[in-house]
Formats: structure tokens, C-alpha cells, sequence
DNA sequence: CTAATTGAGATAAAATTTGTCTTATATTTT
DNA sequence: AAAATATAAGACAAATTTTATCTCAATTAG
């Protein structure tokens, strides 16, 4: 019943790029250092970032990535799906053939109704939210 | 991002047990038989169960688990901590020492707030709520 | 005493999570 | 054009968690 690490990171790296000027191309190295995350572990994080659309990558020398999609449009929800995937809170709600309840028990809408509620949740935070300090960190020498 | 198979076991197994007459000794045999789940797994989680108080364990022949608390007053949030553990969305939520954005970045409070609302969901349902067909089965050859 | 049942805990398989390391690719510099 | 470099990509692996199973001890009813 958590999120896991994998989802904590993608979201402080993508807020980390969020807070830079727009189209600024980010290293995995600096998004790991400036969210306490292990580098490679972030570098997977971001492939599969980059496989999902969210953002894209460019190798080679000055390669990195940048945001494919506005930092308001990038919901919580889409980036624990993306990481994590599908939330999903019990077995029996996704799959309605391994739940013998359907229909005859409450169980089954309670999960759905709680999956409701906590997807409708993640998906009122985008990462744009987390950013707001961007103009803080506008000043010339911490965009860098 | 859900609960595990033990805590959904766990609750079939106590709405199970809601569903005979107050007070009914069930074996770990039966209740498992019913809920379409591996015995020996849920003796586990009975016992689980048992040492949270929960519910009242009996040895010997014509042992058995009874109900320590009214159906009614558990809720699912008590049984999926007592299974999985505390309800923690993500690690800086519990742990302040381990997020560094207490104070300065929201992502610590949206965690928060989405936990609290979750937990308030769960808290607000109970085992008697799913065997509201009691009275369907109270019938003298479903008592057994 | 015997059979039935739970308690406790050791053991283990499977899946998931968390991470590392090597390789491939593109870019810049020479 | 070649070499050096910085990066992404992806194979690989360790650690942890989940999902069990199995054995043996304890207890009690008949």
C-alpha cells in the first residue's frame, strides 16, 4: 500500500527538471545528485520515461532530457502508472473473472470505490504544482 | 500501490465468519475452504488475526476462532494494518528524517493529505457492512 | 488414549523492488 | 575522419517482500 522508490524518484526528478527554464536539457547525473537518488537507478527511471512520452532523450556528448509534455499536464497519477503501473488496490477490481464476489458482494465496490477516490486524488497534483518555486531558482546562476 | 493477497484473504475470511451467528467457532479449514484461498496461508494470517486481538483463537478438537470485537467495529483499515503493516504511501510521510522537503516542496503534504484521505476511506467501512446477507444465510441448513 | 484442531516457527519458492554494470550511440573536439 | 567523451539503453544481479508450505508442539473433546 505504498508507492515505491522507483515513483518517489521519477517524481522529484521530474519536479528538479520542472524548476529549470522550459526546454532545458537535464542529465541524469544532476537529477540523481539534486534528488539524493542512485544515478544508474535514475537512468533506468528515465528510459522508461522517455519510452512512455513524457519526455524525451537525446544521447551523446550534451545529450540529457527534456520535457515532451507541459509540467501542468503531467499528472502524479500518470507518473506512478508510468513507473509503477496500473493502480490497481485489490486483485478482484481489474480483473472481474478472478473476483467470484462480482455482483453478490460489497468488497468488490468498495476497492473500486477507494481506487476511484485515490486515482482522482493523484490525478489533481501535476508536477507543475511542485515547481512553484521555479522563479525562485530563475536567478541566472541556478539555472546555470 | 495495493493490498496484499493476505489482507484480502483476511477480510473474506472475517466477513465469512460475520455471516454465521454471533459467536460461532469457525476453523481455519472452513473459512479458507470458503474464501477460496490456501489453508495453511490463512491459519497464518489467523494467527495474525489472533495476536492483534482481533479475533479469539481455541485449541484442541472443536478449536477454532471467534470474534474478539463486533463485526461492526472493525474496520478494513485495522485489518489491512494488522496484515500489511501501517498504511505509509510514501517513506517521507512516516519518516520526517528521511524527507529532506519537509518545510520547503509540497510533494511531503500531498502525500499526506492523500494518505489521510485513504486511510479515512478505509476506516470508514467494516467486516458487517459485507455480511449484510447474514440474514440470508441464518437460515437453520447455511448455519451448519 | 486418540483424533482433531490451533500455535509457533522454520523453510522456501516466487515475484517484485532496487539497484549496478556493460554496451551502444551520438556529439564534440582534434 | 578519428578519437575522446558524455550520455542513454539495456542486460544483469542483489535484496527484499510476498506468498506460501511444512513440521512439530500444545490442547482438548470424546
Amino acid at each position: 500500500m505504498n508507492i515505491s522508490r522507483a515513483s518517489d524518484y521519477a517524481i522529484r526528478g521530474l519536479v528538479y527538471m520542472a524548476k529549470k527554464p522550459a526546454g532545458a536539457v537535464c542529465f541524469v547525473k544532476d537529477i540523481a545528485k539534486n534528488t539524493n537518488s542512485p544515478a544508474s537507478f535514475m537512468s533506468k527511471i528515465f528510459q522508461t520515461l522517455a519510452k512512455s512520452g513524457l519526455v524525451h532523450s537525446f544521447i551523446g556528448t550534451k545529450g540529457g532530457f527534456t520535457f515532451n509534455a507541459r509540467p501542468e499536464d503531467i499528472t502524479i497519477k500518470m507518473v506512478v502508472e508510468i513507473i509503477d503501473g496500473p493502480i490497481v488496490l485489490n486483485r478482484c477490481v481489474v480483473n472481474k473473472s478472478s473476483c467470484r464476489n462480482v455482483g453478490n458482494c460489497d468488497v468488490h465496490f468498495m476497492w473500486l470505490d477507494i481506487q476511484k477516490m485515490l486515482t482522482k486524488a493523484l490525478s489533481s497534483y501535476s508536477i507543475a504544482d511542485f515547481a512553484a518555486d521555479k522563479k525562485g531558482n530563475m536567478l541566472p546562476e541556478a539555472v546555470q
